[in-house]
DNA sequence: AAAGCATCGATTGTATACAAGAGTCACTGA
DNA sequence: TCAGTGACTCTTGTATACAATCGATGCTTT
């Protein structure tokens, strides 16, 4: 009787697994974001197959989907490979995803549910607390979840998705960016605008921080990249 | 001189196909693009390897990837089928493109070179002859020109994958509303505007009016798709 | 006759087998 | 010693075989 113990999600949010394909992709994508792998890194066929347990078939089938999401760069006959994306092409992923989330702020601020906000509000609290302590691995997760408040508020799950495909992409050198000394002092300063044009909602104003925010992030983020000569 | 004897481009322009799988996905995607398959269509992986001359190996990995950028959506057990958005996610959809358009837009006004300019001028006075000539096909064709010279010019190849992505997912509904009889001469009027703001260099104006330009095509779309009961 | 259920068939998911190109490394020659 | 070249190996690309699940169809039962 209890042989269908299939898990069966219907959002697009939490991993809807049932298949091994997507259940690799999810491993996969998960030790990239967590940078357990690094840009550059190697992905081989047969070690994720046997490391995970299955077939060079769904590993393959889950480096495909990563490729065509720009995390993973497939060379024909040079198998795959975390994608390293030049200085230039960092520089292109923040001017887009300040764009995405710009507009998710402008959206948020238009149409946002009150219960959304005080999520938002929420959200900034706790960075706040978190910023004065100190704690950049806490930080750096708090962070995360006052910027993904923004992008749910804006009520547009295509926006959201799009937004994630881009920042997953930049979650190596976000990561960077946030241990970055006075990096989290100044980041507070900007969300506090980010969520004061939010409770006021005023789109313009929202936008325009939102997309100021991001690129001073980008800036950061260049800096830091020169520095480390990456 | 000629180092590598292999076709390998480096843009993701072209199509850079040394794979079968990346033959079939471009196979598939250009019958979905052209309308040749309409949203809701089943693909029967079987049916696409014996047409395509090839076994279903290919054709699952071309899926996978199509269905990645959301142009195809794969159930567990139940087939691909080409994704049917509902009419909330069409909205979603304009409303996401409008924003990376519009962004695109600000920064061709921003940086774009001469001759940048000097394309998009000419795609623009191509658009005008062809909606004189009142020839619905050939003014799509055009359109498509005008914005791809648009995008080209932000000079962010990122920012013009993700629009490509995004716009691949509403050409179907974009096809109709080219075909809307009084749609032609009004948006030969918010070209005008765009063209104006690029080569005046006014990044604010230009990100507006292409803004504009794509929601009232969202607009249409919903009318449309309204009328014809999607 | 309608509803429920079991069996069958067809299609997808996974594994494995086979083919072919790219990189490596040793060997040769200068 | 170093550059060039050749075969070899290892990995990927493709095809096929096998397994599992969902939907359909027809039968049984009330």
């Amino acid at each position: 009787m209890g042989k269908m113990g299939t898990v069966n999600r219907r959002d697009g949010t939490g991993p809807r697994r049932n298949t091994l394909a997507d259940l690799v992709e999810s491993r996969i994508e998960q030790e990239i974001v967590e940078g357990r792998v690094a840009p550059g890194d190697r992905l081989d066929e047969e070690e994720l197959a046997a490391r995970l347990s299955t077939s060079r078939t769904p590993v393959r089938e889950a480096l495909r989907k990563l490729a065509a999401t720009g995390l993973v760069t497939i060379r024909p006959r040079a198998g795959a490979h975390v994608t390293r994306p030049t200085m230039t092409e960092i520089i292109e992923l923040f001017e887009t995803v300040s764009a995405l989330e710009a507009f998710a702020a402008r959206l948020a601020a238009e149409r946002a549910t009150v219960a959304q906000l005080e999520s938002i509000q929420a959200a900034h609290a706790l960075c706040n607390d978190l910023a004065a302590s100190g704690d950049a691995k806490a930080y750096f997760e708090a962070n995360r979840v006052f910027h993904n408040a923004v992008w749910e508020a804006a009520n547009n799950q295509v926006l959201r998705q799009q937004i994630a495909a881009v920042d997953k992409r930049l979650s190596p050198y976000r990561r960077q960016i946030t241990f970055h000394p006075n990096r989290t002092q100044d980041s507070q300063t900007e969300h506090d605008q980010i969520a004061q044009a939010l409770a006021d909602r005023k789109p313009q104003i929202a936008e325009k921080a939102m997309r100021d925010h991001v690129m001073i992030l980008s800036d950061d983020a260049m800096q830091l990249a020169r520095d480390l000569k990456l």
